[in-house]
DNA sequence: AGAGTCAAAATCGTATACTTATTGAATTAA
DNA sequence: TTAATTCAATAAGTATACGATTTTGACTCT
């Protein structure tokens, strides 16, 4: 029996992610608990989980919306993942073994052939996922997915566009490549540039979008 | 006036770093929410607000202790400040003005001067974070903070031995002329080495002071 | 018409009370 | 004596209820 809270955790933070409950959009703690068929307390408890996992925000008094991001606050991550990838590459490589390498190139092929933006941005985290795994720093793996989470709904949209998402490839090839090599820095130069790419190409999307995708 | 969740979390936090209560601890929350004086929810919250820091661990219908790490748990908490502080100080080099590094040599001085380890402690996180505010990256920072507190009582001890304290004030001497001088592969370099000290000195004193410490 | 004010409704925050789970001691059987 | 089992005591989890704060909307007054 799962307690009520983690029910709620799960049940809210699939919501957002699934983007049934709008960005900026309010969240009632009477009426959510109701829904999901738990009360307030437990309620509570997954909002402030989620507002530390960065997709809630909570207002004294006034409530808790979901997290709405600005064009500056996905720069910000993108850095911070610079940063926190780059490292889990270079500290994974030297634990890889062949068949991490053959993962990692059954899911770029998956990702090739795959069709809708669910299997586009889902493969995308399990590939990235999967370099970081031999790093065995579980922690460093926890803040990754996390940040991935919080961009979830702008990746998906960025990975359904198809110059984005051909351009995505040939650098996945790449840097699996350089993994085989056990070629550390050029990993990881390549794995900058890739994620030095996607910020231009989020703020590309926010020029031509104006603020609506935030 | 504050809220009360936010009365235990700052009264409980305060308890945690000073070592009040001790690592490996247990939280008993009607006993804790009465000395702090709110009832067991808003305790509550506070607690799962701590989890989220990593300053608390919560078993499920056992109850909440002070996290007690291991020598692999700083470890992997170095090697991600490797990865989090060499990105923000490489973020924040470009944006440096002279006021920024006469601030950083203020308070390497101040640190020289210290006497206590509260004091060392204390300066030693000042400096640092003021190497990285000009990156203009508050979450990354705040995810910089949350690690240093994590590691708050170890490094306490790290920085009362004159020996560390010498060869770190060098350290952190030529970090600051790298920064200077613009030169961000140097600082960040520089950085890295003296993150990379640090996680030896760490299983040293492991080491030799067996696993009491954590 | 628009700004300001007040009261009512809605919503949040927290204490109290109840339910459920765990722990440990006592008892009993092997 | 040890291992297993039960049961009481303790502590955690959750619901309900109430008090406090904010928001809303109607009504004034300029």
């Amino acid at each position: 029996m799962l307690s009520a809270t983690q029910r709620a955790y799960t049940e809210l933070k699939q919501r957002i992610l699934d983007g049934a409950i709008a960005e900026g959009a309010p969240i009632r703690q009477d009426e959510t608990a109701e829904e999901i068929g738990v009360s307030k307390i437990p309620l509570r408890e997954a909002l402030m989980r989620l507002q530390s996992e960065g997709l809630v925000v909570i207002t004294r008094n006034s409530g808790a919306t979901v997290a709405k991001f600005t064009v500056a606050d996905y720069q910000q991550m993108l850095d911070i993942r610079i940063g926190l990838e780059c490292r889990a590459l270079e500290l994974a490589i030297p634990n890889m073994v062949p068949s991490d390498i053959e993962h990692a190139r059954t899911l770029l092929v998956a990702y090739h052939q795959a069709m809708s933006a669910r299997e586009w941005s889902e493969l995308n985290k399990k590939f990235h996922e999967c370099l970081y795994i031999p790093a065995n720093n579980p922690r460093l793996l926890a803040m990754i997915n996390s940040l991935q989470n919080n961009m979830g709904r702008l990746l998906s949209l960025h990975v359904s566009m198809a110059a984005n998402r051909s351009r995505s490839h040939e650098e996945h090839l790449q840097i699996v490549d350089a993994c085989e090599q056990a070629n550390i820095s050029l990993a990881v130069a390549l794995l900058r540039k890739h994620i030095e790419q996607s910020k231009k190409e989020v703020s590309a999307s926010f020029r031509s979008a104006g603020q609506q995708l935030a």
